[in-house]
DNA sequence: GCCGTTTTCGGCCCGACTGTTTTCAGTCG
């Protein structure tokens, strides 16, 4: 493997031998015991790589065996019973597992069974009626799969904001000694990017990597204003700024703004200071939209945008008492080195018992004994298919904090699960709605919801809704942020880290809430902890 | 495969939900 192995590399071929061996109708609890021990790695505070056999026995759920194994994946990638038994399954085969409603046990039936190898075969027989009649399926689940796999094909081929980060990592390899910055719909804050645009200094010329998703420009110094510009976008912002230079007798162009009666060009090195030559105010490039920014350079009169620096705090995360990777001591460390006033503790409703919650409150208020950030006792309460809640109200009055989160009944048409969410925010101890469409970007559509509707109710309940700042979330969306603002609904950041990584995530869901417009006021987390405490009583 | 012990077998995380085999199994988070 390349460089050093990770903990995640580790957990990942563990994983994977989970579910190879599930799809091959071994053992269960065998593949379950792999399932663990991946688990385990991932929420390891050291790296596995250091660790020699008899280290890594001491960890729970690791034996001597899969001891060997880790041992073998950090030497060289892998482990010999892996690599046998994926000799024996199809790589088509293992894919069908990201159809959602196809899980090992269905895949098991499916290959075995049916002989579906690959996706084409697996439609062919939904389209054959062959599934129903085999044992476990009926028409229903038929159909099920079948719609699955239509939104499998259809799902956009985007990056997520951590894919691009990732693949911006990579890009660095290729530009030694350049100085290079992104542009793009990544420099505007987009939640999903399909082309990574860099703009590097040099005569180079321009080059795409990575099968196309990274595109390089070359430009000089004298002209990186007007490059950088142009190459952030986006096309209707550009268009707006275009004509408005037209007015006063000017090209734009990648090089620089052309005078259209002399043909002489006019350079900038800067952005700023082509702004500055058209008599605007500066625009930040997450503004950059054709909605109306333009306009308002011109009067000096663009909205004081929220900062990360405004932040006092974080609203959902969850720790191990539900599918975290963290301890409350974890998250308050986080919470110091961050300048933070508190941070809210949500876990699942449906993985904490009423009597853990109350023991976790405890802990928490020993916690906030010796830390300067303050957690917050809150919970991510299911709204279940009922539109009831997970937990009783005699609970979540107890709560400093209460998010409402739908994660199932997830194919409810629009009415049925829009009433659920709008029965959630009656409900006075609900304080944010989170991640209001439940989209995972590039992976699942948000679900049938009228967030119109959402929003107007909430301004008449106050409750917040949440800017779900992962970026495999990012959610809500930029436009309904900026909705929602409009109608004086208070918005509220949350990282949802399921580790102690992933609070820096916050800058994602800051970015957009700049492309939501919003300044300071619009978000609860630049309250001070008692502004917040009056707010949510 | 791991673990614990009432040691060398027997059980393994769980709640909600959905569809199906109508009393349970598989998926998801």
């Amino acid at each position: 493997m390349e460089g050093e192995v990770t903990n995640r590399d580790v957990a990942e071929r563990l994983a994977l031998m989970d579910r190879l061996l599930e799809v091959a109708g071994e053992d269960r609890h065998r593949a379950a015991a792999y399932a663990r021990a991946a688990r385990q790695i991932e929420r390891l505070p050291l790296t596995v790589a250091g660790l020699d056999e008899e280290a890594l026995t001491r960890i729970p759920g690791i034996g001597v065996r899969i001891a060997g194994q880790i041992r073998e994946i950090v030497e060289r990638g892998s482990f010999q019973e892996l690599d046998e038994l994926q000799a024996t399954v199809p790589g088509s085969v293992v894919e069908l597992l990201d159809i959602p409603g196809v899980g090992p046990r269905t895949l098991h039936v499916l290959w075995k069974e049916l002989g579906i190898l690959t996706i084409d075969d697996l439609e062919a027989a939904v389209r054959g009626r062959r599934l129903r009649g085999t044992r476990g399926f009926g028409a229903k689940r038929e159909e099920a799969i079948g719609k699955a796999i239509r939104r499998y094909r259809e799902r956009e081929d985007v990056m997520s904001r951590s894919e691009a980060d990732a693949l911006l990592k990579r890009v660095a390899a290729h530009l030694p000694g350049v100085e290079w910055v992104v542009a793009g719909g990544y420099r505007r804050g987009a939640a999903t990017i399909d082309e990574v645009e860099v703009v590097a200094i040099g005569s180079g010329e321009d080059i795409s990597l990575h099968g196309d998703r990274v595109k390089v420009r070359f430009t000089g110094t004298e002209r990186f204003g007007t490059a950088l510009l142009c190459a952030t976008g986006s096309a209707g912002f550009l268009a707006r700024l275009g004509e408005e230079a037209g007015a006063q007798g000017y090209r734009l162009e990648p090089g620089g703004l052309v005078d259209l009666r002399s043909g002489r060009i006019q350079t900038f090195e800067s952005e700023e200071d082509i702004f500055e030559f058209l008599g605007m105010e500066a625009i930040p490039p997450e503004l950059r939209e054709d909605r109306g920014e333009v306009e308002l350079a011109f009067r000096h009169a663009l909205p004081e945008l929220v900062e990360i620096s405004d932040l006092r705090g974080d609203f959902h995360s969850h720790t191990t008492a539900s599918d975290g990777h963290q301890s409350l001591e974890d998250v308050a460390a986080v919470g110091d080195a961050m300048g933070y006033e508190y941070i809210a503790i949500t876990d699942h409703s449906s993985r904490v018992s009423v009597e853990a919650l109350a023991r976790q409150r405890a802990g928490i208020e020993r916690v906030n004994r010796r830390h300067t950030c303050q957690l917050l006792a809150g919970s991510e309460v299911d709204i279940r298919s009922d539109g009831s809640l997970g937990y009783p109200d005699r609970v979540l009055a107890d709560l400093d904090l209460v998010i409402a989160s739908v994660h199932s009944g997830l194919d409810q048409d629009e009415d049925i699960l829009t009433r659920r969410v709008l029965g959630a925010m009656e409900n006075e101890h609900v304080d944010i709605i989170g991640h209001p469409t439940g989209r995972l970007i590039g992976r699942r559509p948000p679900y049938a919801i009228d967030l119109d509707r959402v929003i107007e109710h909430a301004a008449v309940t106050g409750t917040a809704l949440e800017i779900n700042a992962s970026p495999h979330r990012l959610d809500l969306e930029d436009i309904y942020i900026w909705r929602a603002k409009k109608r004086g609904v208070k918005l509220a950041a949350g990282t949802d880290a399921h580790r102690v990584a992933e609070f820096s995530n916050i800058r994602y869901g800051i970015m957009m809430a700049r492309r939501g417009w919003c300044t300071p006021d619009d978000l609860v987390n630049t309250l001070t902890l008692s502004e917040l405490l009056e707010w949510l009583s």
